[in-house]
DNA sequence: TATGAATGAGCCTTCATTCAT
DNA sequence: CATGAATGAAGGCTCATTCAT
C-alpha cells in the first residue's frame, strides 16, 4: 500500500524474526517486557527493532495484525471447507485455545488507554466471524437472537481470561463447552 | 488481631483516601499507574502512601482485600435475605457491573507472577459463591453439572473483559444474560 | 553551659537512653543507620530523638562527646594511680580494644566532609594523652622524638582499622604490640 | 577471558572516564556519594554509568580492582628492579601516600557487610607484599618475627586513616617513618 | 514534652528512544 | 541498513526533618 521500496531480503527476514520473538516474549512476560529482550531473542540489536517498529506500541500493533491475519485465514478455511453447523463452535474453541500469544498482547488494551489497531483488521475478523455465526444460525445450531457483538465480547473475555489466569486445559475445556451451550437453541 | 494501637484519626482518614484514590487510578490506568499519581489524587505526599503501604504490591493487595470484603458482604446479604432461586444470578450480574475498580487490579495477577492475596480471602469469596450456587442448584435454576470453578472462571473473565474493553451497559447486559443462560437447565 | 532550664527527670532519662541506643546502633550498622532505628532501640518515638538532637549530626556529635568523656576519665585515673612508665602503653592498648562503639562513629568523619566535634573536647583528650606521653618519656620508656600528633594519628588509624576490618583479638594484640615497639627507645 | 567483542572506542573512553570520576568522587565524598554525581563529573548521563556498571556496588568493585592492579604492577616493578633491603619500606610508604582514591573506597567494606572483591585480587596483592617482606627479612632489614597479617593490618589502617583524617604530608611522613621503625630489628 | 504521621528531596535503577559508528 | 552506546525521564522506595495531635 505504502511500500515505496520493496525492502531488502535481509531486512524482511529481520522483521519476521523480530515479530516472532516479540510474540514469544510478550506472551511469556506480558506487554511490559522490555524491547531489549525482544531484540535479544530475535538475535538483532535494539536499534534494528526500532528501525522496523519506531515505537513499542507499533511493535505490539504489528503482532496483533499478524495474529489477526492468521486467525482470519483459519476462519476462511473453515468457511470454505467445514460443516456450517459446527464450524462456528470449532472456531470459537480453537481461538480460545490458540491465542496464547495474542492474549498477553491484548492485555495492553487495558493497560494503556488508547486502542492499538487500525480498525479495518478488526472489521475483517468480525466479518469472518459473522459469516460463521450466520451459517450456524441458518443450520439451526445457534439461537436466532444471539448477536455478533455478544459473541465477540465473550470471546475476548474468555480468551484473555484463559491466558491471564492460566487456566489448565481441563478447566478451559469445561468452561468453553459450558459457554458454547449458551449459544445453542434450547 | 494485630491492632496494638487504634491508629490516629488523621492517619485513618488518609489511609482511606489513599485506598479510594488508588482504586480509581488503577481502574483507569491499570496496575502500572504510578504510585505518585495515587498520592496526588489522594492529596498527600508520596511518603505518606509508602508509610501506609510499604510496597506498591501492598497497596494493590489492600485494594483487593477491601473489594473482596465488600463483595462478600453483599453476598451474605443475598444469602440471608434473597430468593435462593435467583440470588445466584443476581449476584453474578451485580459483580460484573460493580467491579469497575477491581477488574483492573485483578489484571495484575497476570502481569506479575506472584499471587497477591492472603488466600483466605479468596477462599471466603469462593465460599459464599459456592453457597449461592448450591442454593440455586437445589432450587433447580442451575444445571446440576455446573461446577464452581467454571463459574468463577467465567466470572473473572467477563468481569475483567467488561472493564478492560469498556463494554457499554447495553452490551454488558446482553452478554451477561446470554452467559447466565448457559447455567440454566434446558 | 547553655542549660537555661534544669531539664525534667524523664527528659534526661530519655536523652540517656537515646544516646545509649544510638551508640549501639551506629556501632553495629555504621553511621548510615537510620535515626528511626535508634528511636526504636531506645523505645521512644522518632520525634523525641529530634527534640533532644535537632540533627542526626548532633546526635553523632553527642555520642562522640560522651565517649571522649569516658575515655578522659579513664586516662585521668591512670595518671593519678598508674605507673608512669607503663601507663601510656596501657592506655593506648585499652583504647584500641575498647572503642568498639566509637570507631563506627568516627567513620562518619570520612563519610561526611565536615568535622563533627566542638574541638574543645578533642583538646581535652589530647591533653591527657600528652600527659601520659610526657610521663613515659621522662620515665625513659618512650623515645624522646616521638610527637603527640603522630601518636594520635596512629591511634586513630589503628582504632578505626581494628573495628572496620573486624580484626580478631589475636591479630589486634600482635599488631598493637608491634606498633608500641615503635615508640620505645632502641 | 570473556571479551567476546573488543568494545567500541567511545565506550571504552567513557568507561575510563567514569572510573576516574568515580575514584575522585568517592575519595572526596565517601562511598555514599551519589552515582548521579559520578555521572556529572564524568560528563555522561546517568544511564551510561549504569550501562557500564549495572550496580553501584559493581562500580565500587571496579574501582578497587583497578587500583589493586596498579598497586600490584608497582610492586612487581620493585621486586624486579629494586633493592631487596629497602623495597619493602619504599612500597609501604608509597602505598600510604598514593592510595588517595582507594582508601575511601575501602571504607565501604566496613559500611556494607558483603565483601566486594573477587578475592583472588586481594590474594595477589598479599602475595607481592609477602615477597617484598620476605626479601627484606632475608636482607636483615625487617625483624624475623613480623608477620604478614600484621603488616597488612597496619597498612590498611594507616592508609585509610591518612585519607579519612586528611593528614598533611608532613604528619604522614613522620607517622609512617615512625611506624616503619617498628618493623626494623633493634 | 512525647508521639508518630506527613513531607518531600534524593537515591538507585529501568527502559523507550535517539544517534554516532 | 545494522549496531549498540548514550540519553534522560520516570518509577519505586528511603529517610532526615517538621508539625499536628
Amino acid at each position: 500500500m505504502t511500500d515505496s521500496k520493496p525492502m531488502r531480503a535481509d531486512a524482511r527476514r529481520n522483521r519476521a524474526r523480530i515479530l516472532a520473538a516479540a510474540e514469544e516474549v510478550f506472551a511469556e512476560r506480558g506487554a511490559s517486557a522490555s524491547t531489549e529482550e525482544v531484540a535479544a531473542r530475535a538475535g538483532v540489536a535494539i536499534g534494528t527493532v526500532f528501525r522496523h517498529f519506531p515505537t513499542k506500541r507499533d511493535l505490539l500493533a504489528a503482532i496483533m495484525k499478524d495474529l489477526r491475519r492468521r486467525l482470519i485465514e483459519k476462519a476462511e478455511a473453515l468457511i470454505a471447507g467445514g460443516d456450517p453447523a459446527t464450524a462456528f463452535f470449532e472456531y470459537f474453541t480453537f481461538l480460545v485455545g490458540s491465542s496464547a500469544g495474542a492474549g498477553a498482547v491484548v492485555s495492553l488494551l487495558a493497560d494503556e488507554g488508547t486502542p492499538i489497531e487500525p480498525g479495518e483488521q478488526i472489521m475483517a475478523l468480525d466479518h469472518v466471524f459473522a459469516r460463521l455465526l450466520d451459517a450456524a444460525r441458518e443450520a439451526g445450531t445457534v439461537r436466532a437472537d444471539v448477536r455478533l457483538d455478544e459473541v465477540m465480547a465473550l470471546l475476548t473475555a474468555v480468551t484473555h481470561g484463559a491466558l491471564a489466569a492460566g487456566w489448565p486445559d481441563d478447566l478451559r475445556h469445561r468452561t468453553v463447552n459450558l459457554l458454547l451451550d449458551a449459544f445453542r437453541p434450547r
